[in-house]
DNA sequence: ATTAATATTTAGGCAAATCTAAAAATTTGT
DNA sequence: ACAAATTTTTAGATTTGCCTAAATATTAAT
């Protein structure tokens, strides 16, 4: 299993996992940053080792071996940004470029006693999940900030957008995991919100609201 | 900088710290367990990047930028075996080929926040240095157990050979750093030792004498 | 229902890192 | 010092993952 291999297969079960059909090809190569026609041929070697279902022009889907190999570098993805945020001192906005090249690292081993080195975390520092060593999601259900009307009331449990860029923008506004957010008043012009958080009352536009997940109370 | 360029910089770094002048391409080739071609090709490649000075039939040497990355690959190697000792439960003899794949991730602030969190360590599990972040490296005087002679009196320091086996060898002998050893007798047939450690006698073959290295006292 | 636009695949190539086989240089042995 | 042995290099192929350009299939629009 080469990175490259391990990488689309990971970007394929996340495209997979919105749209619950067949992934297209395009939105692979996208995600890869790379063309269409590379996306082709390591989707044809991809099915070739039985790891997912490909049949031309109808797009992919990953065969059961294949998500197991998509969870297990998430899982790996996660732990590994826990253990730059919780061990060493890094913030939410600076672990995942890491992850991505940690989480190639192969050893069984090494990721059951990192797992239990952070004490079993359930969460990344961004709140997604952290599939156990079976492969076991629990996913909680999370509403996105921008489809929530005027009076909708929750708590910041994710988001979309994990780059940097994003992440340090939302420390500006501080927006963080876990803090209380109310939809005030939506404007209809361009969808900006205004919400309150705590105690502050700002103003967020729909681009930022479409990448905060809120679980509703 | 490829994988494959950082680990050929530090076998050439490796094999030209103890011959002083330059390092053969089969001795390259044998260490990457690769073939003498292909030892060419990438020593000719890395000269035109400025890593090493080559000249045809003449063998090669680390450019000071060479031995600069060679030295922050390494530091990295040790740092991260000594993590995997210390805060994840590995023995010895079982971090070598982890630290190989951990070795070439790359961030700066990760290497340096690592080296604060394991308290700035000195040495790795195996006795060997850790270049420090500006590449100084502290040696000791060490001396190859299998140099010695009858009466000699030393504490193991290091090891020659870090694969798994020998280290379990090792340990099945109840040979560790920090052991302190006597050569007894040496057996001119085969050149085994009798050596005390501690308050066991214990014989061993010339190979593993020439796998141990002590500090004299 | 055709045509136009878009998506996907194929064909042919490139760079990296490896290989084998053959050629060339160096070293060794007498 | 010269032939033999060894080491090293070159030449030409292979594999992986990517590319561009062209061909083909699907989808959307009128």
């Amino acid at each position: 299993m080469t990175f490259s291999e391990e990488n689309y297969l990971k970007v394929i079960y996340h495209l997979g996992d919105e749209a619950a059909d067949s992934v297209a090809t395009n939105a692979i190569a996208e995600a890869m940053k790379t063309k269409a026609s590379s996306a082709t041929d390591m989707v044809k070697k991809l099915a070739d080792k039985g790891f997912l279902f490909y049949k031309k022009y109808q797009g992919t889907s990953l065969t059961e071996e294949g998500k197991e190999i998509a969870v297990k570098i998430i899982r790996k993805h996660r732990l590994w940004e826990c253990f730059l945020v919780e061990k060493l001192n890094f913030s939410w906005d600076e672990v995942h470029d890491i992850a991505e090249q940690l989480e190639h690292i192969k050893s069984e081993k090494l990721i059951e006693e990192l797992d239990a080195f952070l004490g079993f975390p359930k969460k990344d520092p961004h709140g997604d999940p952290i599939p156990d060593k079976h492969g076991n999601i629990h996913t909680i259900k999370k509403t996105l900030l921008g489809s929530c009307s005027e009076g909708d009331k929750g708590v910041l449990v994710g988001v979309e957008d994990s780059s940097s860029k994003f992440l340090r923008y939302l420390d500006k506004l501080e927006l963080s995991l876990g803090k209380a957010i109310e939809v005030i008043s939506i404007e209809p012009f361009d969808n900006s919100m205004q919400i309150e958080v705590g105690t502050n009352k700002i103003s967020i536009s729909a681009q930022i609201a479409n990448n905060i997940y809120i679980q509703k109370t």
